[in-house]
RNA sequence: GCCCCGGUCGUCUAGCCAGGUUAGGACGCCACCCUUUCAAGGUGGAGAUCAUGGGAUCGAAGCCCAUCCGGGGUACCA
């Protein structure tokens, strides 16, 4: 395991180089307040043409999700946000994954004991409940009540003799305050006696977070650390533990939350969980990015569609509010249809490809790819979820959409108006040449001859084509059908209102 | 309960640090224009006594204090 060797065999980093990191818990899939921060992060090193280091911690054996580091580091990839050290791409400092990391840990651990920074706590859980208890019901402040910290050393003896299992704590001062100069919220402090004496090792032989990103981040030379805001009340126990480990602490930032629409920390609840289910919701991953810099952070008081260079270019701390931000999904959807709108044909009928081929009818695959060119210009200003799609081009594609022929009878208009209009059109078009502008051209005039305002024309029209009482401009979809399709849909038509 | 953070239109936010014009923009909503439907686009509108109360100041959204509300933490979870 010479790769734990991180502390004596690591490279020589600039002293200014900005160092920083996402730290996700395989616990489950990441959700959108997970990535912002690993966005905020990535946007910080870029911006300061620092490292960003993914490392994964896996400290908590019993809520492992199995394929969750694989959904956290696709997620990432689909975004777009790469790291130069950790999983897939290692890097001078690893393991990135602290599961890998426990000597270290231990060693840690070992040094303060001996310091008298921390001891064994053999504390059973039972026990732990009943202080907890009997603190609320005296209404004092909840924690640890410090017992085996001034166990004599004939009771760790016996303790030990017997096999007791026990975890270490960390020894807080019982005096004094802790401060924290936040580069997001500026002084905040905390009295030291009111923070209990946090576990530092498990039983199970494993570190607790706070034992585990204080090596890690020193080790892995850190140099700022930003993450949620929910972290903010374990800041003092990790500068204390800097502070008796002898280590620099890195500059800390502590990031606006995301709440769910009910105010709540967002969890499982709060609809699409993972990153990934944007990606299947037909979401664009530089819409979703976009929309997520701009939870808690700003570039001036009006852009809010920038390209992504722009972000990197200007992301600074100084501009990251304080207010945690609750997360709206229309916003999204709407910046989802800004992106699809700017993107370019081919580009478009790439990302749309999947979701055909997957939301189609069978029988209507395989897509022919030249004729999908020409059907996305009609629905890209339309379309603000990719999802959307499979519905929005069907009829283009299917032999003789279904609909019921009654529709083909406008509002205020009779049967035989109706079937007037589709004759009449018909025998046009059977000679006609497809050009949008001149069939435009000639069934307006074709209306009026038949009397009918260009709404109802149209409209008795558009369902014979379609088949539906939406759609892209008539003519630029009739081009798109061609002559043979939309003479045939008249000719169904007719006969259907015939009959 | 205790500790910490926060509080500008329904939502995301600019302005606050270095007080000084009608508190600006965006989403959503409404209306109108464009118009063959739906979108897109354009124009306009409603929507914020800047959480509340007090204070210092000629002057406060900005500074100070108190209160209220919201959130987070308070685990052998991260």
């Amino acid at each position: 395991m010479s790769g734990l060797r991180a502390g004596v065999s690591r490279r020589r980093i600039l002293a200014d180089e900005v160092r920083v990191r996402y730290a996700p818990s395989p616990t489950g899939l990441p959700h959108i307040g997970n990535i912002r921060t690993a966005l905020f992060n990535w946007l910080f090193a870029r911006h300061h043409g620092g490292k960003f280091i993914v490392r994964i911690e896996d400290t908590d054996q019993e809520r492992l999700v199995p394929g969750a580091v694989d959904g956290i580091l696709d997620g990432l990839e689909w975004l777009d946000i790469d790291w130069d050290e950790g999983p897939r791409v290692g890097g001078d400092f690893g393991s990135y994954f602290q599961s890998e990391r426990l000597p270290l840990y231990h060693a840690e651990a070992e040094r303060l004991i001996q310091q008298g920074d921390a001891y064994r706590c053999y504390c059973t859980r039972e026990r732990l409940v009943e202080v907890r208890a009997e603190q609320e019901r005296n209404k004092v402040s909840l924690g640890y009540d410090r017992r085996c910290r001034h166990l004599t050393q004939a009771e760790r003896n016996a303790f030990e003799d017997e096999g007791a299992p026990s975890v270490v704590r960390f020894a807080m001062p019982e005096t004094g305050v802790t401060k924290l100069k936040d580069l997001i919220r500026d002084e905040v402090e905390w009295q030291n006696e009111l923070v209990d004496d946090f576990i530092l090792l498990k039983s199970d032989g494993f570190p607790t977070y706070h034992l585990a990103v204080v090596t890690d981040d020193h080790l892995m030379q850190v140099s700022h650390v930003l993450r949620a805001e929910e972290w903010l009340s374990s800041a003092p126990r990790h500068l204390q533990l800097y502070r008796a480990l002898g280590y620099t602490p890195p500059e800390h930032g502590h990031l606006p939350m995301i709440l769910g629409p009910d105010r709540a920390k967002l969890s499982k609840r709060h609809g699409a969980t993972s990153i990934l289910e944007y990606r299947e919701d037909g979401f664009l991953p530089d819409a979703l990015r976009n929309f997520m810099v701009l939870l808690g952070w700003s570039l001036d008081d009006k852009t809010e569609v920038m390209p992504l260079e722009t972000m990197v270019d200007n992301f600074t701390l100084d501009r990251v509010g304080k207010p945690a931000a609750i997360f709206d999904r229309e916003k999204l959807t709407w910046m989802n249809g800004v992106y699809i709108r700017d993107m370019d044909v081919e580009s478009l009928a790439d990302a749309l490809t999947p979701f055909l081929e997957q939301g189609l009818a069978p029988e209507l695959l395989p897509l022919d790819r030249s004729y999908l060119l020409t059907i996305v210009p009609l629905i890209q200003e339309r379309l603000k979820s990719l999802t959307e799609a499979p519905d929005m081009i069907a009829y283009f594609l299917e032999e003789q959409p279904e609909y019921d022929p009654a529709n083909l009878v406008q509002r205020g208009m009779t049967t035989e108006e109706a079937l007037q209009a589709l004759e009449k059109a018909l025998h046009y078009l059977k000679s006609a040449e497809f050009d949008t502008e001149r069939l435009e051209e000639d069934m307006r005039s074709l209306g009026e001859e038949l009397g009918l305002t260009p709404r109802r024309f149209f409209g008795t029209l558009r369902w014979a084509a379609t088949g539906r009482n939406v759609s892209p401009p008539l003519f630029d979809t009739m081009v798109v059908l061609g002559k043979e399709r939309v003479t045939a849909r008249l000719g169904w038509a007719l006969e259907n209102l015939t009959s």
